[in-house]
RNA sequence: GACCCGUUCGUCUAUCGGUUAGGACUCCAGGUUUUCAUCCUGGCAAGAAGGGUUCGACUCCCUUACGGGUCGCCA
């Protein structure tokens, strides 16, 4: 039998991180097995839901990269794939229930009688769990049709992965209680139940739980905070699992060849956008420079900074520098305008530096090279400290600051040929 | 409150009874780079507490503490 895992979202907000790493290790793990990876809106609260909610679930799900075999914009044999529209179907299921005399009314609404016994339950994640239904003021009867005729989330999701023949239930470990209702209702319908794993949650920094609102939670915000999709996908399925290695970075093709449930942790885990941003800068380091170029080329835009002739040289002379594409415009501004901002704090430190005194001579030197190159202006450097009786080391870093404003940056044989003699000398003069 | 799950460096984690408890992020120091970054080397830093079981416990059991989850005509 073909393994079947699904992803069951409801569309009432955007897609968060916790919801991200439910929909890879349910897409991983059929990857994994061969199987098939199913996308089933769970739409039932009309009054909660929103058309941007849905598309940002979808477009988020294909930004990390996890396509569905069946589902919205795809279509499958266990159709249709959002709850709204399968009424029919959980009407058949209602009545079957009704027959083996399970459910009372209560109202005008239906109640699923449970039975009062312990449930033990075999979690692929948490091992064998026995929840007592005898205490039934902790488990009291659910209702699962409401008075106006709809039914309730326990029931429809149990319907449709019986109907959809998912095999394994991936889901968050906020469901672990609601695994026994859910294997009482499979019973009483006559059914085999899937198998679970109930996956611990993410939390925040601090430890508390993490909400939409709380930062890094939204997927949707990932890609123009400079994120590369491969990062977010390698760092949220650390979240949880191992690879029981030290190796760390993966793709996700990587991730599906290593992935087992069985490495799953068990202990909810926080959330550190400082690894996450390490995690973006190993992948951005082993793309190649006309990719990163392109990818960086919006940021660049958005900032309002010119895509120069002279781009990709560039980009090439600060790839390895940045962790986030967001950190490019900043990165390269001094070298394709006149009027980037400067770090204070740099300048009045490179004018405090007596070398500085050995700029207006450096500056002719280098107005006199016939021939301009990073070599030729590395050695003018050295002819200059050494006439002077300073080391070249020191003189690095006022150039770099008369050239750049910064402390930090590229390579300065970089900064001497993408600014060219003119620019360089200039910019000498003026310090 | 009741019930369930959990607890190894600040954070993510390895360890499936015998290890100087390993790796990664962050931070610090040194080296390389005539400069910045990368990179390399090193350092700081952990078994929640108390009882058992055992020749031996981070590992198994119990208690407590702490964290998280659940107890809806939300999903």
């Amino acid at each position: 039998m073909s393994v079947r895992t699904r992803f069951a979202p409801s569309p009432t907000g955007y897609l968060h991180v916790g919801g991200a790493r439910t929909a890879l290790f349910n897409w991983l793990f059929a990857r994994k097995q061969h199987g098939s990876f199913i996308l089933r809106v769970e739409d039932t609260d009309a009054a909660r839901n929103t058309d941007e909610a849905r598309q940002a679930i979808f477009d988020g799900l294909s930004w990390l990269g996890l396509d569905w075999d069946e589902g919205p914009e795809k279509g499958g044999k266990f159709g249709p794939y959002y709850q709204s529209r399968r009424a029919e179907i959980y009407d058949t299921y209602f009545e079957k229930l009704l027959a083996s005399d399970r459910l009372y009314k209560d109202g005008d609404a239906y109640r699923f009688r449970f039975d009062r016994t312990p449930v033990t339950m075999r979690d692929l994640v948490c091992g064998e769990v026995t929840i007592d239904y005898r205490d039934a003021s902790n488990t009291p009867d659910m209702v699962i049709r409401r008075s106006d005729g709809s039914y309730v989330f326990h029931f429809v999701n149990v319907v449709d992965d019986l109907e959809m023949k998912i095999t394994h239930v991936i889901r968050g470990e906020d469901h672990l209680m609601n695994t026994p209702k859910h294997l009482q209702l499979i019973a009483a319908l006559g059914a085999a139940s899937p198998q679970y794993a109930h996956i611990p949650l993410i939390l925040n920094p601090d430890g508390s739980k993490m909400s939409k609102r709380d930062a890094g939670a939204a997927i949707g915000d990932y890609p123009r905070q400079g994120f590369l999709s491969a990062a977010v996908v390698n760092f949220i399925a650390l979240l949880g699992w191992s690879s029981k290695s030290d190796d760390e970075i993966f793709t996700l093709t990587q991730l599906v060849d290593r992935f087992s449930l069985a490495a799953i942790n068990r202990a909810p885990a926080r959330f550190d956008l400082e690894k996450c941003k390490w995690v973006n800068q190993q992948h951005l380091a082993k793309i190649d420079t006309e990719t990163f170029a392109e990818l960086a080329k919006p940021f660049v835009e958005n900032e309002n900074l010119p895509v120069t002739e002279n781009y990709l040289a560039v980009i090439t002379a600060v790839k390895d520098k940045v962790r986030l594409l967001t950190e490019v415009p900043h990165a390269i501004d001094f070298l394709v305008t006149d009027t980037a901002s400067q770090d204070s704090e740099a300048v009045e430190k490179a004018k405090a530096n007596p070398n500085s005194a050995l700029l207006p001579t450096l500056a002719d030197q280098l107005a006199n090279l016939n021939e301009w190159s990073a070599e030729n202006a590395k050695q003018a450097i050295g002819e200059v400290v050494t006439a002077n009786g300073a080391k070249a080391g020191q003189l690095m870093f006022p150039v770099r600051v008369a050239l750049s404003g910064r402390a930090h940056g590229p390579d300065l044989g970089d900064i001497f040929e993408i600014l060219g003699k003119e620019k360089t000398v200039k910019r000498l003069r003026s310090f």
